[in-house]
DNA sequence: AACATCTTGTCAATCGATTGCAAAAAGTGT
DNA sequence: ACACTTTTTGCAATCGATTGACAAGATGTT
């Protein structure tokens, strides 16, 4: 491998001091060294391929331009599209360097949140951004915020107090029982994700309380999937149609077991909605692709997103920041499958 | 935030030499300080919530322990799950620091690839995987391979030499013409992808070189997606129905085309595959879920994962290790759909 | 011409861990 | 007790960029 030019050497051959092409070279400081200067030492330092390094740059800063993303799975398209767009947000700082995502995947296995986190701080992160918090991460959280922002998003915590920017998927789940009730269902089913994860409570306990207002009967037993998959909601069709009475409408928590249910259904002949109506959650690419379009609620993706990132960036600049949590409201998108 | 604990305090609070606090910690060198006092180092370093600042070891030592992933497209299932196995097997060097991925996009765009590469050399990462390479990258790859270890996996690149992992995708492309012959169609059709990427073009390659020896007649104009989605998938069946003769046989690029063909077909009561039989490639989750499950190629995954991990680490540990690149044979899986 | 002010650049300390070298301590053999 | 090897620990330089303090030079003011 070829040794890289170091900025002692590049100064050395510019006749300048290391100092100077610091500042040259730098967004804030640049105005310290003179525009014919600056421009020279700029088009040199580009023309001898110099690259700084930033390990050096984030020890002597204390800064790593560096924010740790930790995330359940990153198969998921809602997750993935959030971390996108926080980044492309937080990239629109003019003048700013840039910041570079770590990514992590929790998996949501138990121990993974503590050791994710500590790989993160000991990087020296700038921030981080959890959106795959469990109650059990309650504790390391806490802890790690005490050395650099923490923010939450999508998914929240109960009782604890973080800056967060999440969804109100109870008032989406909500919007499903309503448009429910609206269309004359009496009987109803939720196939639930694991409800380790708020935003799964949240959407069931939000439908559950329309139901119940509207007098609306919900199996008794919820249908929990394992995990959020469409293999999982496949197996949930069974489950439901030994009920009795037999729910007409379900309630997916996100699109992939709506698609599970669905492709359930197809393969016994049964037809949605006429059969039985379904309503995901997500507004994944997946459910416009349908021959029978999903009707769906669609996540705040753009809101949640911009708004993490603008935590995340008022937060390190000043980490007394006074933030403010905020949550976006989903909007339910009716197609023919319901 | 809180003053972190760095190592000089920590020695102060010891009564023993920064020094013999790093060689305690570490592992290849723990052998160096006495049993009794590497384990009091270690217990009291750990109560006292030490933690280890990598960016200053990074400059020290020249290396970050970190690897930067190039990647095309984040919302590929199969990509992910190509990246989730090579850092598990990265990780199962017993002993050694975990080797911390640094995950970037490029969405096929120009200027990423020369941007995100950049951004991976100042940070110093120990070594680069590309699963995104395109023809257009190969002048930056070279460049960077001259600074740190360039592995490409999953795409290759015609005519330039790097250490590679791949799936041999003409061997794919042929395995379902041949499919194709033996259940006695006559007229077959592509839907490719976007040829910009040597992954697609092959499986075209491949698949047209056993059309032409088997006299089967492939469409003259192949159909491509402007990029390998379902959407694109949809509207290649309308092209595809206006042709005459019409094919009766298709292979999609991948599963997520080949879903955005089945549910057009749905949509007008098309039934695969009787009127059209349909073969995707990478053997996804959804694949399987279909009601009528879907013919595909199983993507080697686990074997090119494991091939390019095995590169890049005996590439970090010796540059000059005289590697073998390798082309993985992916098998096809013959479901309900053809 | 004397003095204040502003610009531009240099010097040198600093961030925190790692490691070659050498000193001190402990162990071994006679 | 002595010379010796081996083990354990400490000292101090080092990685490369950043930045506060300061000096030299340029410009302006009266």
């Amino acid at each position: 491998m070829m040794a890289r030019l170091n900025m002692r050497e590049l100064a050395l051959k510019l006749g300048v001091d290391r100092a100077t092409i610091s500042r040259a070279l730098s967004s804030d400081k640049a105005h310290l060294v003179a525009p014919a200067t600056r421009e020279r030492i700029r088009q040199e330092a580009f023309a001898a391929g110099y690259r700084p390094d930033l390990t050096a740059a984030a020890l002597r800063r204390g800064r790593s331009n560096t924010i740790g993303i930790l995330v359940s799975d990153l198969g998921n398209e809602t997750f993935i599209e959030v971390i996108r767009t926080i980044f492309r947000y937080l990239d629109k700082r003019p003048g700013e360097a840039s910041l570079t995502p770590l990514i992590a995947e929790t998996l949501d296995q138990p121990d993974a949140t503590r050791r994710l986190i500590d790989t993160f701080l000991s990087r020296r992160v700038d921030a981080i951004i959890s959106l795959a918090s469990t109650e059990a991460d309650t504790p390391i959280l806490q802890q790690a915020a005490r050395e650099v922002p923490v923010v939450l998003a999508i998914r929240s915590i109960a009782g604890a107090v973080f800056p967060s920017s999440l969804c109100d998927d109870r008032a989406g789940g909500a919007m499903v029982a309503t448009h429910f009730a609206e269309r004359g269902h009496k009987v109803v089913c939720q196939v639930q994700g694991p409800p380790l994860s708020a935003t799964f409570k949240n959407r069931a306990l939000g439908f559950s309380e329309v139901c119940a207002a509207r007098s609306i009967v919900e199996m008794p037993q919820r249908i929990f999937a394992e995990n959020a998959t469409s293999a999982a909601g496949k197996r949930a069709l069974d489950a439901m149609l030994g009920m009795s009475p037999r729910p007409t409408a379900v309630f997916a928590h996100n699109d992939a077991l709506a698609l599970g249910v669905i492709e359930a259904m197809r393969h016994r002949g049964l037809r949605y909605p006429e059969d039985l109506a379904i309503v995901g959650f997500n507004n994944t690419h997946l459910s416009r692709v349908l021959a029978v379009p999903l009707s769906t609620v669609d996540y705040p993706v753009e809101d949640v997103s911009r708004h993490a990132g603008e935590l995340v960036r008022n937060l390190i600049d000043n980490p007394s920041y006074r933030f403010e949590s905020r949550l976006f409201v989903p909007s339910l998108i009716v197609r023919a499958s319901s």
